[in-house]
DNA sequence: ATGAAAGCGCTAACAT
DNA sequence: ATGTTAGCGCTTTCAT
């Protein structure tokens, strides 16, 4: 077995309870038995075991995070500052992914329950009730989703709507595209709504399409809708669909961006790589990390701070925008109306999350 | 407080001992008392504690996952699948980052080795005998690395490495260049040493430039040199690398695959949205997490199964490699001599580990 | 088949 | 300033 408190405590001439003192109040221990105690746990390569201490402190330093699937691009850089946040604030994080299944994720809320001090929870498929069932078990941050009385921290995805409609009026297009992310997604609804009021502040058509699947195939199955809306322009729920998107649109014969411009969201490493680089909306995926991590941790010192942060967003332009092309007669087999997502907008149901 | 194992013991009527076995030990335990003691824990919610079983089962029913970084995209396929795997087998994961700091990996380890049943280590930057010493306080699989007595999961890069050159022969390129990976890495060496040996067997030429970034920057600052060398094909040591020497390729005016062909490592989804699309060695990452996972959990079971199990890898040829161009004198400004880097096969001292 | 008691490694009153 | 005692939630002898 691993040396224990014991071990050191027979070593030191001391009793055990001035062991786990000089550890865990050093001051109440006389200076010269804490150095021998320390120097000879140091030699006896003796580490408490935290797993011990939280059954009698309450608190594990773990925390739990989970994510829809972490594979995902949006994710990894969300896990690498959480992590890097929690071991700075010297907590141990659990990962776990759901793969999208609401079941999945309130299994996992409630194993890893009595081995954290709370959990980080992104993009949740649960609606909100379940949701805040689970709160009352163990802390909760929402990530992406906002639930009433409960902390979050989400990407203004409205504003991001926005700045991408506005930079794409500034530079002339006047007929622009949505493509709207899953059904049910917290995220995707903020973004049409958004949009939507920028358009029409601005006096410009917009064609909204969807739900889509949040990945490069949903875009490569979007692009024929998007040729038929005659858009000249497209904004997209991710920066997967817009990848996709402009794979199809290639497939297709149209150019991007001499054809129609595309803009995705969040500034995934994608659409850093891909031609023509990808003009994106930035969701700060890595500062949402560390503030979930913040107001997980926080919580235990001063309670009933349950913040909702809101993260702003900023506008990266590179290569997948530009003036729409100069005035053709519009294409004869257009005229496909205007495909409009019925449901998206429409949230019978409380449920729904974002996909990332 | 949570409900706890005595909540139930007295809503049931029973001894706790009665509930433990009726949860661990089901068959000792008369089916009438188990039935009612499972279904007033169910209604009171009560889950185990895994952490106060642990403390005297010594199963913890943890694993640990240390990776370089989380965000390179070689690893998250990686800590997806040993996420999963991990999970099929009731276990619960800890990822962590060390940032490639020795240090950080050793703390890591020891900080974590009571939580868990054992860690997967990921491309150690540790030298052996820092490994071999935290081996004897947790059980430890590597990936990406190999030390006499532990058990670990390689990619076989060298055979990767004999596929990719024998495929550029076969196109025809008898002027190879390879970027090998940064100084130290285990990764790199044999890469290298089965690169030369392939090119040898074939009778072409091979220069060999390094150590670089296994980074978009290390190859795009390599490009000068693939230029200078007069290679009309190129090896590198993972995607990343390839995808910047694409880039500072196209820079200096060169293209590819038409001028220059570039083989990847890793098959990351980088290089499925890139344009080209990268012909890349496809190294079974998501094999490689579960390997490891299992490798870890059966060592419970069976000892002194040291098992050292190597991946083999495919070569997945996308639009980054063609016939090399129809001869034309060499370049008048070229004549650099083949850059060859006399410290990364050299090996001076026993550390070292792969990045990606 | 079940209960009683001891103890895993540790902290937290309570003594002294 | 240090030792004593009890006990966190659980499993595991040992009785019965």
């Amino acid at each position: 077995m691993a040396v224990t408190i014991r071990d050191v405590a027979r070593a030191a001439g001391v009793h055990i309870s001035t062991v786990s003192r000089a550890f865990s109040a050093p001051h109440l221990v006389h200076a010269e038995t804490r150095a021998k105690v320390l120097s000879t746990a140091e030699e006896l390569g003796y580490r408490p075991n935290r797993a011990a201490r939280a059954l009698i402190t309450g608190r594990t330093h773990n925390i739990g995070l989970i994510v829809a699937d972490i594979a995902n691009p949006f994710f990894p850089p969300l896990i690498k500052a959480a992590e890097s946040q929690a071991r700075m604030r010297d907590h141990h994080v659990f990962v776990a992914e759901t793969d999208e299944d609401p079941l999945v994720e309130a299994e996992l809320v409630q194993a890893l329950s009595k081995q954290v001090d709370g959990i980080v929870l992104c993009s949740p498929r649960l609606n909100n009730g379940a949701i805040e069932q689970l709160a009352r078990e163990v802390p909760l941050v929402l990530v992406n989703r906002r639930v009433p009385g409960l902390p979050s921290v989400t990407m203004d995805v409205a504003q991001g709507a926005g700045l991408a409609i506005d930079h794409l009026v500034a530079d002339g297009h006047r007929d622009i595209a949505l493509l709207t992310g899953p059904r049910g997604s917290w995220t995707s609804r903020e973004q049409r709504r958004a949009a939507t009021q920028a358009a029409a502040r601005s006096g410009v058509r917009l064609t909204v399409t969807g739900p889509n699947q949040p990945t490069e195939e949903g875009g490569i199955a979007a692009a024929e809708h998007v040729v038929g809306s005659g858009a000249t322009a497209v904004l997209t729920y991710n920066d997967l669909m817009a990848i996709g998107l402009i794979e199809g649109l290639d497939r297709l014969g149209t150019r991007v961006p001499a054809d129609v411009s595309v803009i995705g969201v969040d500034d995934t490493i994608l659409g850093r790589v891909t031609r023509p680089r990808l003009t994106t909306v930035a969701t700060p995926t890595a500062a949402a990390g560390r503030a979930a991590v913040d107001m997980l941790l926080q919580h235990g010192d001063d309670r009933r701070t349950t913040a909702q942060v809101s993260l702003q967003t900023e506008l990266i332009v590179r290569d997948s925008t530009s003036a729409p092309p100069p005035r053709t007669p519009p294409h004869g087999h257009a005229a496909a109306p205007p495909a409009v997502d019925g449901t998206d907008g429409a949230a019978a149901e409380p449920r729904g999350g974002a996909a990332t």
